[in-house]
RNA sequence: CGGGAUGUAGCACAGCUUGGUAGUGCACUUGAUUUGGGAUCAAGGGGUCACAGGUUCGAAUCCUGCCAUCCCGACCA
């Protein structure tokens, strides 16, 4: 690509509607523009990123034998209703009529279609195992959009499905899947982990992650220190931490705590650490009003609950119901008295002599017991901490934060059961189907290695991904030599097969140089002055600068990039 | 959806308190000088001050409404 004549454009200082820093870099480059909160435009270099990823997808979507198709992203919302999750998606989902009044949504994810498809093969065990993907637009309206491309409103995804005839069939595709995209994720140079995460919406019997390490990701991933456990916050369990000495336990009393309400102002009147008090949230699950017991340090992992409880919905209770359940002021909650199901974590069984709310406005209950309430039930309920004890080795656990760019899911028969997606086995009788769901958002993935491999100077793209791999900078495009000799060594990389950029602006050397660091091409060949005694000069976007003879120079790049 | 903030030239911002000719930097055009790391000087072009009402002789500025964008929270596949 010549530079002179191309829809090519930089900005010199950051926007002031993006955050991250490689939201902002991404902008300034050129690669992308938002047209509306979490929706953006693809510009041409932006473009190019996102095809590569794509292909490298397709390449190894392809190597497992999935062959790829495409779905429409207007759907009948009757497609959803029969699978049960029109109500799950709820507002999320885009909603409109057709000129007929009929109700239509914007696809948010293709399981069900996907099923319907499959319906049209399958017939007997013989037709199975298949797979299925499609690199297609997806829209899901999300409360708040934000963090650049990484929580939009319509994006392109990559999502396949297989389909088998019994668990084990579905063992071995997951397996395949998920060595495609180990594979792909090594291709793209990205930084990542693979944890285990909650199935969510989608249901299913097993989800995992592919998760880009970065500080500013939004997921919590829990790693430990010593073995390879590896798990999204929201499943992660947790040990409940015993006491090392049984304590004597002591006579219950009411004690006045006017004005402390959050477990901060508690401790600091009752001169104790957080980890004597136990916190009892009200939250409402699916309407009804539920205690949960925590020790005063943890949180409450709503994931859990709403597994242990068999609920779909699960929120912190409002201020009314949390009056109307414990007769007080919020901020004063506890066991003792009040009027609705309680709760507790598994470690708030071995602690004692700990304090409570009273369930009266302005004061606690301490040196409580477990003898001085009746719980409904107990489990693990607790976000498991930095620090705490690695559930499967005992080592010690440390948080990191990630991108979740992938996610694979063994569905099990949810779907084929809600959508009548059936054969016949061998011994001719009816069976559902065994489907799994594989998904990459390739535009979370550019988002991630812009964001992993950005430096002072702009992004630094893995030569796989980049939208070009050599630019050609003319120092003077007044010097007939320069131009020609750059124009020659254009041509002759352009007829070998690689991607370059010829920066044949009338700019000052300075301005191509920076822009050509911004957009991240990663190796610059820059004719010059030098040119007179034959020299052109070669540079990595990270490296050292040096002379190479211009007869050298296609080698030299041959020799650099290996393909 | 709750809380907070911001909308002024392509981009980043000032001006608003205290109403009176719409400004600065970058970018852009022309000329000159420069020419290996975001040049300098000079002269220019470009704005329905988000939008709609209202108050006023007069509104970017005050009032009301509304839309959009961003942040925190809730939610999250």
């Amino acid at each position: 690509m010549k530079l002179k004549n191309s829809f090519f454009y930089t900005l010199r200082e950051n926007v002031r509607d993006e955050e991250l820093v490689s939201s902002n870099l991404l902008v300034r480059a050129g690669f992308i523009k938002k047209s509306s909160a979490g929706v953006y435009m693809m510009l041409p270099l932006g473009l190019r990123v996102m095809q590569k990823i794509e292909e490298i997808i397709r390449q190894e979507m392809d190597a497992t034998g999935c062959q790829e198709v495409l779905m429409p992203s207007l759907i009948p919302e009757e497609v959803y209703v029969s699978s049960g999750r029109r109500e799950g998606f709820g507002s999320s989902m885009f909603a409109l009529k057709d000129r007929k009044g009929q109700d239509y949504v914007l696809g948010p994810t293709h399981e069900e279609l996907f099923a319907l498809a499959a319906k049209m093969k399958i017939r007997s065990y013989k037709d199975m195992p298949f797979s299925l993907y499609q690199m297609q637009t997806k829209f899901r309206d999300e409360p708040r959009p934000r963090f650049g491309l990484i929580r939009v409103r319509e994006f392109i995804m990559k999502d396949a499905y297989t389909f088998d005839a019994d668990e084990a069939g579905l063992d071995v595709a997951y397996a395949k899947q998920f060595n495609a995209y180990k594979n792909i994720m090594d291709r793209l140079h990205l930084d990542y982990r693979i944890v285990r995460a909650d199935t969510g919406v989608m249901g299913g019997l097993l989800s995992e992650e592919f998760q880009a390490i970065t500080p500013i990701g939004e997921d919590v991933l829990v790693l430990c220190d010593s073995c390879d456990f590896a798990s999204n916050i929201e499943v992660a369990p947790c040990i409940p931490q015993k006491p090392e000495v049984k304590e004597e336990e002591k006579e219950m009393y009411l004690e006045e705590t006017p004005n402390s309400r959050t477990i901060e102002e508690v401790a600091e009147h009752f001169h104790l650490d957080a980890k004597k008090f136990v916190k009892t949230l009200i939250y409402s699950v699916d309407g009804n009003p539920v205690a949960v017991m925590v020790r005063g340090d943890r949180d409450v992992n709503e994931t859990k609950l709403r597994k242990m409880l068999n609920a779909t919905n699960v929120e912190l209770a409002d201020a009314d119901t949390v009056v109307r359940v414990t007769d007080a002021q919020v901020g004063f909650a506890g066991p003792i008295g009040i009027k609705c199901p309680v709760y507790a974590d598994e470690e708030v069984l071995y602690m004692q002599n700990f304090i409570v709310g009273a369930n009266k406005t302005g004061y606690h209950y301490a040196n409580v017991n477990n003898k001085d309430f009746t719980i409904t039930g107990h489990g693990d309920l607790r976000n498991i901490m930095e620090g705490d004890i690695c559930p499967k080795c005992g080592g010690t656990i440390e948080f990191k934060h990630g991108i979740e760019v992938g996610n694979t899911f063994k569905l099990g028969t949810k779907y084929s059961k809600a959508l009548d997606l059936r054969y016949l086995d061998s011994s001719n009788q009816l069976q559902d189907v065994w489907m799994g769901s594989y998904g990459i958002g390739p535009a979370r993935a550019m988002a991630a290695l812009a964001e992993q491999n950005a430096d002072e100077n702009g992004i630094n793209w893995p030569i796989e991904v980049a939208p070009y791999q050599v630019a050609i900078v003319i120092i003077s495009t007044k010097d007939e030599q320069q131009v020609a000799e750059a124009e020659r060594i254009y041509a002759e990389l352009t007829r070998k097969g690689y991607e370059v950029i010829l920066d044949d602006r009338d700019e000052r050397p300075g301005v191509k140089f920076k822009d050509m660091e911004l957009i991240g091409i990663p190796y610059r060949i820059t004719v010059g002055k030098g040119i007179k005694d034959g020299k052109v000069e070669f540079k990595a976007r990270t490296g050292e600068k040096m002379d190479v003879a211009v007869e050298d120079i296609i080698t030299k790049v041959q020799e650099t990039i290996v393909r």
